[in-house]
DNA sequence: CGGCATCCCCCACGATACTG
DNA sequence: CAGTATCGTGGGGGATGCCG
């Protein structure tokens, strides 16, 4: 076993990193969580402002592998599919917000911090 | 203000996850925070397996331009470097290990849940 | 509606070599 | 020792177009 070890490839904070980190994984947690129930692929893609079709698809597949989002075919036409948050997923969102208040608290020191740099 | 606001490219969230998402810095993060004080380049190089000599330079760059990590030049022949973590930096230890955390207790789960997907 | 498929670009990252 | 400089590559990601 890695435990605690973020220095091995197979360490499990950088492989969550990996994952959380792609660029849009959080912002579609988020909005799952927040729906506190489904929602359809056109609805994330309208929330999720900026995404590309491509790049939705490809997060959510990711997602749905990983075991964090569950996907609901309805078989009708046009088909409608819908997303979730599994239990797993759902427990990942705490730590994020972790994060996010992280960052909401601390992005401006940081972008103060650039700004002094930049101007040496 | 872009609070709360994860679908914005402003978002703090989103560029917190672009800078500490990046493959290096939680890990130089986590050998700065348990050194308990400075750490030259050499060592953490040593520390940091796999790391490259470039990856490191930028990474460590990076993370003193937004205030994270202070760099003290011992001026010798051949000059030492020291690094080590600012205010700012400790106070994102905290929230990293909450993430590692939740990684260490369900990585398992996700990987489980992967092989699952993929053998079907 | 909810996707793949395709093309293309850019940049993170690695490998190697050189310097004060 | 602690870096820069340069080159080359892989894959993340966007744009566009087609399909059941």
């Amino acid at each position: 076993m890695t435990r605690g070890d973020l220095l091995d490839p197979a360490c499990p904070t950088r492989r969550l990193l990996d994952r959380i980190g792609t660029k849009w994984v959080s912002m579609i947690v988020k909005l799952l969580a927040e729906s506190a129930g489904e929602l359809r692929f056109a609805e994330l893609r309208r929330a999720a402002r900026g995404i590309s079709q491509k790049m939705l698809a490809q997060t959510l597949h990711g997602l749905e592998r990983d075991g964090l989002v569950a996907r609901r075919v309805e078989p009708s036409v046009p088909p409608a599919v819908h997303y979730s948050l599994t239990e797993l997923g759902r427990s990942l969102v705490a730590p994020l917000n972790v994060v996010r208040e992280w960052a909401e608290a601390n992005m401006a020191a940081i972008d103060s911090a650039r700004t002094h740099y930049d101007q040496r």
